[in-house]
DNA sequence: AACGTCACG
DNA sequence: ACGTACGTGACGTTG
């Protein structure tokens, strides 16, 4: 009852001086305050809408047959949970309301009751009688204190103008998004006259454009975009503008491509590789160009791509998000968003126009942003060293991905249907064996379900434990392969529908109707460590690891006449390794060509090398994995599935004997700390503030992604170069050869018969020699008719 | 939208 | 006493 004290006296007040009072308030107590001069204003929600009733005095009685001040009573015999208001116990809503109703208050009801004449009997009768001090107590509870002392009079109540920048400011501050749209408050700021005065609006036609950007040899543009959404998961994105940005003058321009062909008038400047292009994003603007038959040439600046050297980290990487980053401007206090709600409909300006006029200036600011974006970057990218990381791998690798999703893989179609009939005929024969096994049907999807079944009905020993529940992955169910055969069921249930999901059914919708290949996104600036990315589909996660999944790639086949020719690099992480850690005895095991893995058995097992078992082999590989990701005790010791302790042994006796890679570790870590950063071989940079939390696992991880990023970097900035060098190899001999799949360590080039021996040529000579390091670099080729014979 | 799971390097 | 191997993306369930 607090918070309404002092509401309840100042309505009161407020009447007193004869005003029409209006409460709004979510809360009914409120109503016992209506008088025929006090409103309650209340929401309710109506299907999905919300709307308020008015309660004054006269719509209470009508609504409960009761003065306003009589609800007090029927709160104190009904309580109120929420409010702590006890009420008598077994007195609900119904029988409150009834009983004031009848008796007229409280304490009319206990006065009947001490004379005989309430009538009421049995159980509620006891109850009422036993709990006369609650009734009291609670009524007095849930009144609204009237008497509050007010000092203010209703001069200091007047409502002003209110400070529409400051509460912007303050609601920017608190990210109160919603509410800088509700009232309005977008294009408050206070410099935003200043800022609309950075650049000039001319209009231009095309041919005066053409001519400027020709003599500048740049072209510093923004392509707007429209999206329809396909049944298909083929989203057609088509171009509808273009904005420019013209820095002599300060100008910015644009072009609506409103109609089909308009875009060919661009071809020209588009393919023109003197014009260097400066834009934003530039792997999507060629493929939408590419649709339109349009190659994009001169690709010189993507900020996008900048932004991301700068900082891989950074996931905010889209035209308004530089914009606040790098130049500090907020969009839409440039161009204020309309409100649409309170929106007043003209005939002659409807929402619809506003709408575009709008967006037609943002297209303009973007342009002029991205050549400021450009000039700052570029100034950043100077100062920590990136510049050549940048021009000379970065970007070049713009186009060389672009090529890659133009490009696309053909897909058998039919093949990959009739996987799927066999996947869902075997799926739907272990699903009834596994409803048999657990006595009733139930979702095997649902890890919720499947734990019940497993550890709560069948009593299975719970292994692990995850934030929500019982914890039911791979490593939980092998180890309790033994206790009961379901488990075996349920692991085969889950590879299969996998399969069927992900691959099957999920792959086929990708397939574009026009191509009939999958031309899956490759990303750029979405990893930590510099590594590609792919999306929509994933096409560096296809199946290998097993029989069943790997048949998914007999469906990825070259075109006719062509074959796949797939190269992989060895070992290209650890290569990386011995050579920045110039580790004696790897790089050695590396000049001579030795089985890593072997070799590290030898030395950690103290085994002469001819004699390390298989299974020494296998130990000392997944301790070269540990090393690599950033070692650490338990996690080894529960990759091997042994204890840490042993896990321990395993690490020290290899620090012991690689003992560069041992002071590579400790020096990267030091170095991450101090400099708060590390580098890869050609300077790729991650800020590793995690290093300086306080709490110990973050910092932990931070030590381990310090140790892993150089490496699977540098491993990553050595494929980026290879992949450049095909690239324009081919392009430069003219040959028809095209890279279709990266996976990290792997390329793969679709093959006309005809160019074979040229293309494995050039692809082993420019993956080796991609760069110079203290170890040779070996890529191992091999030619098939479909992905899975690739070896 | 977050989580659990599982596919890859 | 904590509770982890590094880097990704997609799917299905659940809140």
């Amino acid at each position: 009852m607090k918070q309404m004290m002092c509401f309840g006296t100042l309505s009161r007040y407020g009447e007193k001086q004869g005003l029409e009072v209006t409460i709004l308030s979510g809360d009914r107590d409120t109503f016992q305050l209506a008088t025929d001069n006090i409103t309650i204003r209340i929401p309710h929600t109506k299907g999905g809408k919300t709307e308020t009733d008015e309660y004054n005095r006269k719509k209470v009685i009508e609504t409960y047959g009761l003065e306003p001040k009589q609800l007090i009573d029927v709160k104190g015999l009904q309580g109120d949970a929420s409010d702590n208001i006890p009420g008598v116990p077994g007195v609900g809503e119904k029988t409150a309301l009834s009983l004031i109703q009848k008796f007229g208050s409280i304490e009319n009801l206990y006065d009947a009751i001490e004379k005989d004449e309430d009538g009421l009997k049995g159980k509620q009768r006891e109850k009422i009688v036993n709990n006369k001090d609650l009734a009291f107590m609670s009524k007095t509870l849930g009144t609204i204190n009237l008497e509050v002392p007010i000092t203010d009079t209703l001069e200091n109540f007047k409502v002003e103008e209110w400070d529409r920048p400051k509460v912007l400011e303050i609601f920017k501050d608190l990210n109160f998004n919603r509410y800088i749209d509700r009232f309005s408050l977008r294009g408050e700021a206070e410099n935003k006259e200043d800022i609309k005065e950075l650049y000039k609006k001319v209009d231009k036609i095309k041919n005066e454009i053409i001519e400027l950007i020709k003599k500048q040899k740049e072209m510093i543009f923004y392509i707007a975009t429209s999206t329809d959404n396909l049944p298909e998961k083929i989203i057609k994105e088509k171009i509808t503008g273009i904005s420019f940005y013209y820095p002599e003058q300060n100008e910015v321009y644009y072009v609506e491509i409103s109609e089909d062909d308009q875009i060919q008038e661009w071809k020209e400047i588009f393919e023109n590789a003197e014009i260097k292009k400066i834009g934003i994003d530039l792997s999507k603007v060629y493929i939408l160009l590419k649709q339109e038959g349009i190659t994009l040439e001169g690709i010189g600046y993507d900020v996008s791509i900048a932004a991301y050297i700068l900082n891989p980290t950074n996931n905010k990487l889209n035209i308004e998000s530089l914009m606040e980053q790098y130049l500090e401007i907020n969009c839409d206090e440039i161009i204020p968003k309309k409100d649409t709600n309170t929106q007043q409909m003209n005939l002659f300006d409807n929402i619809d126009n506003q709408e575009a006029e709008e967006k037609k200036e943002r297209y303009k600011l973007y342009a002029y942003a991205i050549s400021k974006i450009q000039e700052k970057t570029e100034k950043k990218l100077e100062e920590v060293n990136c510049l050549e990381l940048f021009n000379e791998i970065d970007m070049p690798t713009v186009e060389v991905l672009s090529d890659m999703q133009a490009n696309g893989m053909y897909v058998d179609e039919e093949e990959l249907n009739e996987f799927g009939k066999e996947l869902t005929i075997k799926l739907d024969a272990i699903t009834k064996i596994i409803y048999e096994m657990a006595g009733e049907e139930f979702n095997i999807n649902s890890t919720k379900q499947l734990g019940q079944i497993l550890f709560e009905k069948m009593k299975l020993p719970i292994i692990k434990k995850t934030k929500s529940g019982y914890s039911t992955d791979v490593d939980v169910l092998e180890k309790l392969k033994k206790e009961d055969p379901i488990i075996e069921q349920i692991l085969e249930y889950r590879q299969l529908m996998k399969l069927n999901s992900t691959y099957v059914e999920g792959l086929k919708q990708y397939i574009n109707p026009k191509t009939k290949r999958i031309h899956s996104f490759f990303h750029q600036t979405i990893t930590a460590t510099g590594r590609i990315s792919s999306t929509e589909p994933n096409l560096q996660n296809i199946p290998t690891r097993f029989e069943l999944g790997k048949r998914v790639r007999k469906v990825f086949k070259p075109a006719e006449g062509k074959i796949y020719m797939d190269a992989d690099y060895s070992q290209i992480e650890l290569r990386v390794l011995a050579s920045i850690s110039e580790d004696e005895h790897m790089i050695q095991a590396f000049k001579e060509g030795q089985d890593i893995h072997k070799q590290a058995a030898s030395k950690v097992f103290k085994t002469p090398i001819d004699e390390v078992t298989k299974e020494q082999r296998s130990n000392a590989k997944a301790v070269n994995f540990g090393i690599v990701y950033g070692i650490s005790e338990f996690g080894l010791g529960e990759q091997l599935g042994i204890g840490r302790k042993k896990a321990k042994e395993y690490i020290d006796e290899y620090l012991q004997q690689y003992s560069g890679i041992k002071k590579f570790m400790s020096d990267i870590t030091e170095i991450a700390k101090e400099q708060g950063y590390v580098e890869t071989l050609f300077h790729r940079r991650r800020y590793i503030p995690e290093l300086k939390s306080n709490n110990y696992m973050v910092r932990q991880f931070g030590a381990r992604a310090a140790m892993n990023t150089p490496i699977q970097g540098t491993a990553a900035d050595i494929m980026k170069i290879a992949m450049i060098k095909v690239y324009r190899k081919n392009k430069k001999r003219g040959l028809k050869s095209k890279i279709v799949l990266q996976v990290h360590d792997e390329m793969m080039i679709e093959v006309p018969i005809e160019e074979k021996e040229e293309i494995r040529k050039i692809m082993k000579e420019c993956m080796e020699s991609a760069v110079q390091l203290k170890v040779p670099l070996i890529a191992e080729i091999s030619e098939a008719t479909n992905w899975y014979e690739c070896k």
